[in-house]
This record gives structure tokens, C-alpha cells and sequence, in this order.
DNA sequence: ATGGCTTGAGTGTCAAGA
């Protein structure tokens, strides 16, 4: 089963390369953020024609979150149930006895702000909303737009980066509290090239500089990271014309006697 | 140089992203 994650930055522009994406890559679950959109106009009629149900939970201009699937999707939960939050950044549903979470975390603007004060809140309820499920469906993923660069590692440019938003230490510190849950960083979980990101500002030819942050993640409770073969980012979709900032990130599960994580 | 692109809303120009 191959698993992805995708911050679209608006649905409406970019469903023709999430349509070409599916058909190339073939993928079983694909987490979308970004969507900018409202239900009633989410496009479920032409994600049916390629193969996908989805399951949507969007809201006009801003956020919206989604999960598409080959397989059936069951048990769709929509927000974090004990935070009260006008923003859509948050749906689960359960395909091919998986739990798969899909969250779109806050930017946090900068450090400091009432919206780095919100992320820290947000992330924090979070938390106890994946611990819970985890309880419910041991076999769970967290994908999304983390808007965290876990560590150094994960930066072009530590020194210009430290301390900023997405890198500071109070959101590593809340990237490694799902670590803690029990939730593996797929793309870590293997050997992989330097200089490997998800992110790249549309400004100062970010892209073709590499010029890039490592933000969106794929995060595998234990039975699933034990089935995890491989996890990529795909940087193809990122060249197209009128590109998402954002590229897809992958993981390819296995039965679990063929997994061979590093 | 608190910008630089891109999107959505909406038709002038700003908020928000990361």
C-alpha cells in the first residue's frame, strides 16, 4: 500500500496535478492540505472517475483537509474533538484497517505571535487527539504539512533558520512529543540524499536553489512502520507549470515479513 | 529594504502562507 501526503496550496488550481500524480504513482492514500475550498465544491465526481473516494473537510479561502483512497473510507472523524477551532486542519477516516489522520498544522506566522501561541495549543491537543485514536487503531499514520522542520537536518540553512517558526525548539519539541507516542519519522527511517525537502518559497527561485525546508512528514505507529519499505519525496510535481510550494511525500508499506526498514 | 511569489476574494489591493 503506498501512502502520501500533499499540501496542495488550493485544490481548485492544482487538481489537474493531483489527477496526473495519482495516475503516475498509483497511490492507495493520498492526504491532501490546502484544499482552500468548501465541500459543496469539492471535486468528488471527477476523483471518482480516476479510481479515489474521498472524504473532505474544507471551509472557503484558507486550510481544508482531505483523504483520498482506492479503498473504502470508514469511520471519518472531522476536527480535533475537545478543541474548539473555526479552522479545518484535521480529518481520519480508516481505509484497508489502517487509521489514517490527516492534519494541516498552523504556520505560526512567527515566533512569539498570538498565531505561535495558537500552533503550541493546537499542537498540544493534537497530541492527545492521535493518542486516543492510537488507543482505538494501533495501525495508525499521521500525515500532513507539519509546518516543523524537525531538526537541522532538515533546513537549507540552519543558521538563518534558528530559532525561526517552523524551526524553533518549542515546535521540535512538540514534533518529538508525537515521536514519543510512538510515531517513527518514515523518511528517517532510511538512508537518505542530503539537501532533501518538501518545501521551497515560490520567491528568490527557492526551488531551482533548493532553497527548501523538510515540513511535511509522514509519521507510522510501530506495526506500520515495521511494514514501512520506503519513503520519498517526490520532487516531479514541484517543476510543473503553476506548482504547488509544496511536493509529495511517500511511503511504501509491505506485508510486514518483506519490510526492511534501515 | 520586514520585501521577494502565489492564492483567494473580488475589481483595488490586502491577508496569509512558510
Amino acid at each position: 500500500m503506498k501512502i502520501a501526503t500533499w499540501n496542495v496550496n488550493s485544490l481548485k488550481v492544482r487538481l489537474p496535478h493531483v489527477l496526473d500524480w495519482l495516475a503516475a504513482t498509483q497511490a492507495d492514500v493520498l492526504c491532501l492540505q490546502e484544499t482552500k475550498m468548501e465541500d459543496k465544491v469539492f471535486p468528488y465526481a471527477e476523483l471518482e472517475a480516476a479510481g479515489y473516494h474521498a472524504a473532505h473537510n474544507g471551509q472557503k479561502t484558507y486550510n481544508g483537509v482531505a483523504i483520498l483512497a482506492r479503498g473504502t473510507l470508514t469511520d471519518v472523524r472531522c476536527d480535533i474533538p475537545a478543541f474548539a477551532d473555526e479552522q479545518k486542519r484535521v480529518i481520519a477516516a480508516t481505509v484497508n484497517g489502517a487509521r489514517i489522520v490527516c492534519a494541516y498544522m498552523p504556520n505560526g506566522q512567527a515566533v512569539g505571535s498570538d498565531k505561535y501561541e495558537y500552533k503550541l495549543r493546537w499542537l498540544a491537543a493534537l497530541a492527545e487527539f492521535v493518542r486516543d485514536e492510537m488507543a482505538r487503531c494501533p495501525q495508525l499514520a499521521l500525515l500532513g504539512d507539519y509546518n516543523i522542520a524537525p531538526t537541522d537536518r532538515d533546513v537549507h540553512d540552519p543558521a538563518a533558520w534558528k530559532d525561526q517558526v517552523l524551526c524553533s525548539e518549542p515546535e521540535r519539541a512538540a514534533f518529538r512529543r508525537f515521536v514519543d507516542l510512538g510515531l517513527a519519522d518514515a523518511f528517517r527511517l532510511f538512508d537518505q540524499p542530503d539537501k532533501t525537502y518538501s518545501w521551497w518559497d515560490y520567491r528568490q527561485m527557492g526551488f531551482r536553489r533548493n532553497h527548501g525546508l523538510r515540513i511535511d512528514h509522514i509519521l507510522l505507529s510501530a506495526p506500520l512502520a515495521a511494514e514501512c519499505s520506503a519513503c520519498t519525496i517526490d520532487k516531479a510535481p514541484r517543476k510543473l507549470e503553476r506548482p504547488s510550494d509544496h511536493a509529495p511525500v511517500v511511503a511504501e508499506l509491505v506485508a510486514a515479513a518483506e519490510a526492511k526498514p534501515a
